[in-house]
RNA sequence: GCGGGUGUGGUGAAAUUGGUAGACACGCUAGACUUAGGAUCUAGUGCCGCGAGGCUUGGGGGUUCGAGUCCCUCCACCCGCACCA
């Protein structure tokens, strides 16, 4: 019988959901390891075959595991709240809830086709209110809590009102977003509401007025990735900035924990950089500079308070409050035309013309506090409203853009840095001596730091302080789809709670759920919901896509609780993630709001680690080779033109003489190859597919067709049409997908999961081979023929010889420590070795092939299950126990040394595995291909290293 | 610009601690069995050279008996962040 895995695999799939085989309890007595996948966000396309490289790595690190005697927790789930849901289900005119539903199934049957071991008991959907109870009941929690940074801590509301009430708002350390101090009198005698409204800004989830893109032809709010080059995405509308009340995640305030807990957890240095770079961490000072003639002071942050002799004017953010407040008469006009320029320009043109230098003078001067010298206030977009105080004193000597600014609108520049002892530092280095810096001078650049640091403090002018570029999170979406926010507001605004039995608060079903026609959700139409609470009006916005995603992995521990998110038993087993794998787009996001969402519930005691993924992997790419046809970008004779890209090469045609056509890879010839190609059948079947070039004409080297019709050249009969063939990226716009269950239908699902893994390193980014697969199919053959003669299945009790015990042992041993180390693609190469080594000594023996089964069967779930069932078992060969590796049987008869001279290998010697070295030395020396080269030469030294190799040092 | 990563045959790659570079595959070449082969099997396949031999891990330099691996330097490509005070 040949290998054909469509005549058993879908038996076992069944089987094993029959039985579930892949149950897990919280049986406490098994040591526990929990593998985590990143759960996908199910889309309308399903799966390509790119998204499993992760889950095939982890399901076979999962089923080994427990193989060798784990309770292992591996689930998966549905991060199906979100944007895209809603604009999927919008474009298709389907309800999201239903649209979810249809793709989660999708999904389910997609997974479920490649034999992940999920314990789908556990499943999770972040849209589902059993669950989103939980998000909400979280959000609760945040919202009833502040940061006390002397504890260092998240501790209850209830705390702050009694320091406030004592002691005023000086009497506690806690993070907040308020710009002025109380005293305990002014707190007691505040109303209700103002306090409810000075108590919001210490939330660890609170409500602040902040910018979203609005856009008044849609009339809609739209997110950021509906924004491009500044305009809608949708109709290429104008989008501006519009200020409205939103939530927020106070993440600034466990900044510094995100940021220590990076030592602690085993990720990538990639990934840990990345984190460190967007939290962003700077020491500095914060110094007030007073405003001639004006009550007000400027604030600012700087790291170079060293150069502040050097300072020569100042500038505002554009959004800077002061602005309208300092701007004098005679400025008014020129400001404001400057303000409505940078209104007009969105993040996207701020970005990407750094360089271009744009201000504005308001006309007022600040005192700089050290000098007492009057500076110039302006204002330019290249300080930003969100980082630091949104304003910057401005040093041109020691800072590219100012230098750039003030060389721009001829500021002056004193230099106070002196860099002649250090040659090729640039102007941001903190290296140098002080001139021109009075009682500075002839300081090294890190004393004077430190210096005028005491400075500043002792005299009151500001503080030290650490900066952060981490800034919190918007927490609103006035969207659907998602997790409505449980806070209600009275008739005179005041925020509220709702109790913990309301929840979940259900997201109502709703016909019309579009982007309404103002700053509003859609949720806001639907007063009857809106109103549904005594207490006061629902908040209409929605929570984010990241708040599901936030905590998600402890549901799965216990994912039917009715009382908590998950039991304290079943976390304090379960504990947190050991191994977690997923792609490197979630670097920041997701993975930055979950640690603080960690942390967060650690504070409270809710979860027994301060961190919630051990070890993080993040698996490469898999791409697509995408297939170009070449046109020219004139038409001949009004005619679109395509050339072969063989010919176009030939020609050389200038690169923008030449329009690049992605051609869908199924109409190409030798598809992925440098000789991929259209013959005559491949062009008609692209003019059907494209119809707008049913009239192009197609030049090949031996001929031109044109109309249906084929004009050879030079006698020809046929020809081809090169195209280009690129490595990119696998995607629909590149009409280059390959579809997992395509691949299953020919290949069968264990060949995918092998050659997924077979590729390559799990962490590179790597094309798909169409053909290499092959490789992989042959290996499984060649595997299932060990255990057949002549077309039946015959397996032989003798016992196995020291050789055969030797393959198999070397096989148990690499493909261990390849898993151990995530190295895959080595693991499926050692059982490709063993097999073909097996096959050699025409090895047909049950004490061979049955552990070698056992070892296959985490790759290879099916065949192994379906060997294992004809070698006379009844049960999964899931619940075997795995191979365990016996070093006696890879013990040497003889060992074989390469023998070199001056470290280039000349021969090779065999001897006994405890040869002395003298004994080595002396063979190696005798042998004849050696002494050759020891002509007229003097042996000046001998290096043996046992069991390596041997080197003859001659000269 | 800053940060991170990667450069090894025609291709994907391997080399766990400095010790036989190119395992395992794809592709290619030749052969066998075949009416046929996109099936299977056998052999070969880094480059140059008839050969002895020489060269070879992006380039250059260094440490070492010995370097893909360590150090210095330059180059190319990929990814992330991007006016961060």
């Amino acid at each position: 019988m040949e290998y054909n895995p469509n005549e058993f695999e879908k038996k076992w799939r069944s089987f094993w959901e029959e039985n579930e085989i892949y149950k897990v309890t919280n049986d406490f007595s098994k040591p526990k390891y929990y593998v985590l996948d990143m759960f996908p966000y199910p889309s309308g396309s399903g799966l390509h075959v790119g998204h499993p490289l992760g889950y095939v790595a982890s399901d076979i690190f999962s089923r080994r595991k427990r193989m060798q005697g784990f309770n292992v927790l591996h689930p998966m789930g549905y991060d199906a709240f979100g944007l895209p849901a809603e604009q999927y289900a919008i474009t298709i005119g389907v309800h999201p809830a239903k649209s979810t539903n249809d793709n989660i199934k999708k999904y389910r049957n997609q997974l479920d086709n490649l034999a992940f071991s999920y314990d789908w008991s556990r499943q999770v959907n972040t849209s589902d209110p059993a669950y989103y109870k939980w998000t909400q009941w979280i959000f609760i929690q945040l919202y009833n809590h502040y940061y006390d940074q002397a504890a260092d801590k998240a501790m209850p509301i209830e705390n702050l009102k009694a320091i406030f009430e004592k002691e005023g708002s000086k009497g506690a350390k806690a993070a907040n977003s308020l710009d002025e101090d109380f005293t305990a009198a002014e707190w007691n005698a505040m109303s209700e509401k103002d306090q409810m409204s000075v108590l919001m800004n210490y939330r660890l989830v609170y409500r602040k007025a902040g910018m979203v893109n609005w856009c008044q032809e849609l009339g809609t709010v739209l997110a950021n990735d509906e924004v491009v080059n500044g305009v809608s995405e949708r109709g290429g509308y104008p989008v501006t900035k519009k200020t409205i009340l939103q939530w927020s995640l106070r993440t600034t305030a466990y900044a510094e924990r995100l940021l220590n807990g990076l030592d602690n957890v085993d990720w990538s240095d990639a990934l840990k950089t990345q984190q460190r770079n967007w939290i962003g961490r700077s020491e500095g000072a914060s110094v007030f500079f007073k405003i001639k003639d004006h009550e007000a002071n400027i604030e600012v942050f700087t790291t170079r308070p060293d150069t502040i002799f050097g300072a020569t004017y100042m500038v505002l953010a554009p959004e800077h409050d002061l602005i309208s407040k300092i701007t004098t008469a005679a400025q008014k006009e020129e400001i404001a035309a400057y303000l409505a320029y940078v209104k007009s320009r969105s993040d996207v043109d701020r970005m990407s013309e750094v360089k271009k230098v744009t201000g504005a003078f308001t006309g007022a001067y600040a005192i700089n506090p050290i000098t007492n010298t009057a500076i110039p206030i302006w204002t330019a977009e290249y300080v930003l409203a969100g980082y630091g105080t949104g304003a910057i004193m401005a040093v041109p000597s020691d800072d590219d853009r100012d230098k750039a600014f003030a060389e721009h609108f001829n500021l002056p520049i004193i230099d106070v840095v002196d860099k002649t002892d250090y040659p090729g530092a640039t102007l941001s280095d903190k290296v140098g001596k002080m001139i021109n810096s009075d009682y500075l001078n002839g300081m090294e650049v890190k004393e004077a730091i430190e210096k005028m640091n005491s400075i500043i403090e002792e005299k009151g002018l500001g503080k030290c302080k650490i900066n952060y570029k981490l800034r919190d999170a918007n927490y609103s979406r006035q969207r659907y789809w998602g997790e409505p926010i449980p806070i209600t507001y009275d008739e005179e605004g005041k925020d509220q709670p709702l109790a913990w039995n309301d929840l979940p608060l259900e997201l109502p079903e709703m016909a019309d759920y579009k982007p309404g026609n103002s700053t509003d959700s859609p949720l806001a139409r639907n007063t009857e919901w809106v109103n549904s609470f005594a207490q006061g009006q629902l908040e209409t916005d929605t929570m984010p896509g990241f708040a599901g995603s936030s905590w998600y992995f402890l549901r799965y521990m216990d994912p039917d609780n009715p009382n908590e998110f998950a039991s304290e038993e079943a976390l304090k087993y379960w504990e947190s993630v050991d191994l977690y794998i997923g792609g490197a787009e979630h670097a920041v996001g997701h993975l930055m709001y979950s640690r603080m969402w960690h942390k967060f519930l650690f504070d409270i005691g809710k979860v027994p680690t301060d961190e919630p993924f051990k070890k993080l992997v993040n698996q490469g790419m898999i791409q697509g080779v995408i297939e170009y046809l070449y046109m020219k970008t004139e038409k001949t004779n009004g005619y679109s033109h395509f050339l072969c890209a063989g010919l176009a090469k030939k020609m050389e045609i200038p690169s923008d003489q030449i329009a690049q056509i992605p051609i869908h890879v199924d109409m190409v010839q030798d598809y992925g190859s440098a000789q991929s190609y259209l013959n005559i059948e491949s062009i008609q079947k692209f003019i059907e597919w494209r119809p707008e070039y049913k009239d192009a004409i197609f030049e090949c080297p031996n001929g031109t067709f044109h109309k249906g019709n084929f004009t050879p050249q030079n006698g020809a009969t046929d020809s081809s049409l090169r195209t280009e063939s690129v490595v990119g990226k696998m995607s629909k716009r590149y009409f280059n997908v390959i579809n997992p269950d395509r691949v299953i239908e020919q290949y069968g699902s264990d060949c995918l999961r092998m050659y997924e893994m077979f590729l390559g390193p799990l962490e590179a980014a790597k094309p798909w081979d169409t053909q290499g697969i092959e490789g992989v199919y042959k290996f499984l053959k060649r595997f299932w023929s060990l255990f057949y003669t002549n077309e039946k299945f015959t397996v032989s009790d003798e016992e196995p010889t020291k050789a055969e015990y030797k393959v198999l042992h070397t096989a148990i041993k690499k493909v261990n420590t390849d898993v151990d180390r995530l190295a895959f693609n080595t693991g499926v190469s050692a059982f490709m070795v063993c097999t073909n080594d097996l096959k050699k000594m025409k090895c047909n023996k049950r004490a061979i092939l049955a552990p070698l089964l056992t070892l296959l069967s985490p790759f290879a779930p099916h065949i192994a299950d379906e060997l294992w069932n004809q070698l006379g078992h009844s049960t999964s060969i899931a619940l075997e126990a795995y191979p365990e590796f016996d070093p006696t049987y890879l013990v040497e008869d003889s060992i074989t040394y390469p023998v070199s001279i001056n470290g280039k290998k000349r021969a090779t010697i065999d001897c006994a595995p405890d040869l002395p070295k003298e004994e080595i030395e002396k063979m190696a020396l005798e042998v004849e291909q050696i002494q050759k080269w020891l002509e007229g030469k003097t042996v000046r030294k001998i290096i043996v290293v046992p069991k390596r190799m041997v080197n003859i040092v001659v000269g």
